[in-house]
DNA sequence: TCTTGTTATGTTATTTTATAACATTGCAAA
DNA sequence: TTTGCAATGTTATAAAATAACATAACAAGA
């Protein structure tokens, strides 16, 4: 959260109330949590809440990287590292529906990267998002 | 289309008319078709196109490994290799939209892998989704 | 001061994607 | 021939996302 803050002070970001709130809410989660999730949650907190005014907060949060859309699950994470998050990849444990975020050390898995240059692919963005069981899910199911 | 039928055939799989068909449907675009553009194709041949037509004919072919879907895009695509598909990964076009499927030789990006050990992950499926410009459209936006 | 431009909000309605639930059919094995 | 099972048909609804338009809040310039 305060990695967020200084961020957005120092780019000229504002953080409004709507935002900040959409943000402690998934800070608060363990679990990624749908949009309409968190309206329920903004709800609760007497906040305005049709639909816009969720998808408002998430797409700023996303576009600037506090947050990240887990494209599996059409569900939302704070990121576990605003202050410098590149190229996020996550665990997505099926069982509790937990997910830890990590940062993949290259550009693309191997083989992909390779397939993009042998046909002139210029790749920008990758969704890695590998799915499976976290520790203590390990054997449970 | 052949190598789908050999699978079926080998492991006793029903390949029914809905299921060719929305599979034909998806051999023939060049691009991920929703759904309901799937359904709307359908519809032109005369089959039954209710939602769950489709996604029951989906679902099959998905779970199967003889059509994909593209988790960022809420669509599918024929498989690109049904004979021997492992670890699929795609590149998107955001231009274009199309899609060129390849295969991940390891089983995780570099990291993630690593990640996953770090703190005892079992890793059983990857989404992999580069998006970016294919060759024909790289320097056309 | 005003008015203009810009960014963020509020709100209604709608579109798009996906599933629940239940009835029916067709066929093969007991 | 009935029982079981897999697939289908159909209605309704849930869940996720966006379009469209009105309003507010505020700073920069005339």
């Amino acid at each position: 959260m305060a990695a967020t803050e200084a961020t957005c002070a120092a780019q000229g970001l504002q953080l409004t109330a709507t935002r900040r709130r959409v943000l402690e809410i998934l800070l608060e989660e363990h679990r990624p949590l749908g949009a309409y999730g968190i309206l329920e949650r903004l709800r609760e907190f007497g906040h305005p809440s049709q639909p816009p005014v969720a998808y408002r907060a998430l797409e700023f949060l996303t576009s600037h990287g506090f947050a990240h859309k887990i494209a599996s699950l059409n569900a939302y994470v704070a990121c576990a590292n605003p202050a410098g998050c590149e190229r996020p990849a996550f665990l997505i444990c099926t069982n509790c529906e937990r997910v830890a975020e990590t940062a993949a050390v290259a550009s693309a898995a191997p083989g992909v990267a390779d397939a993009a240059r042998s046909i002139g692919f210029a790749i920008k963005r990758e969704v890695v998002e590998a799915q499976g069981q976290c520790s203590s899910c390990v054997g449970n199911t």
